[in-house]
DNA sequence: TCATTTACTTATCAAATGATAAGTAAAAGG
DNA sequence: CCTTTTACTTATCATTTGATAAGTAAATGA
């Protein structure tokens, strides 16, 4: 297995991933929020609750823009801030109800274009589809 | 076959991906570009030549947008532009050669992450991932 | 030939983002 | 206790990015 070509191969792949997910989520979000502040209630969604910290470091953003965006995102009252009780320093992140629904609606798009992505797929290509994002998440993207 | 599983096992995989694609490329790119030109110096590196319109397409940009950035990218030396000898309104861009230069460091940089990230791997982990590479680009990212 | 379209440029403005510094309050550790 | 560290906030500023409008020059097409 020659590295050099499995190494180009997984560029094209990145490539098309990043084309198709622009496909996929484009006009998904709403236009009340900022491109920012739709990854961050993406990454709550799949993960909450979390603290402002796990946001800061899996955004990749500093802790002080985290704060302000999550504020802003406060103030849509897309989102709740529970603070712990061990440790009163350390607050964890919800959704709300509202930020909850703009999320399902976001989801509802996107699934809907993935259906239609692989709408002309045999069961066949379905099974090979499916063992291969096992594969590739194990083994590649772990 | 539940499409509604596939369809978050799919999501997981997205996530994963800009995550790693984010690991493998962080400081690759010189600090002397912003990360829209980094974007458009990738684009060209893959597809050259290409013009403005181009680049406008791929890169979901505005042709205004497009076309300062272009400016700044020759203002640095980075791009070389060549009009169509048919049609004089349209241009070719290509890589200068400290455009290359700078984007053959970005890549090796790239590419020893990504040998890294594969060293555990055994033979037949290799077979397993370039083929599932083959099948998910062909039959979900095509 | 002359209006229209295409490809690209320039200028300008607002908004989003990144980076830094200084601060608060609570927890942890000697 | 008291110093240090942690978790987060607030304020400020520069840069980047997005969006829009007006323009040029060449090609297209009636």
């Amino acid at each position: 297995m020659d590295k050099k070509i499995l190494f180009n191969k997984c560029i094209t792949l990145l490539t098309s991933v990043h084309r198709v997910t622009h496909e996929l989520t484009q006009n998904a979000k709403s236009e009340s929020i900022t491109p920012v502040q739709y990854k961050i209630l993406e990454y709550i969604t799949v993960s909450q609750p979390v603290t402002p910290s796990d946001i800061s470091d899996c955004q990749h953003m500093s802790m002080s823009n985290t704060s302000r965006e999550l504020k802003k995102l406060s103030e849509k009252n897309l989102i709740k801030k529970i603070s712990d009780t061990e440790d009163r320093r350390k607050q964890y992140i919800c959704l709300s109800k509202d930020g909850e629904a703009l999320m399902n609606e976001a989801f509802a798009k996107v699934e809907l274009r993935f259906l239609d992505r692989i709408r002309n797929a045999s069961k066949e290509d379905l099974q090979e589809i499916d063992r291969s994002l096992d594969i590739l998440q194990t083994k590649l993207f772990y």
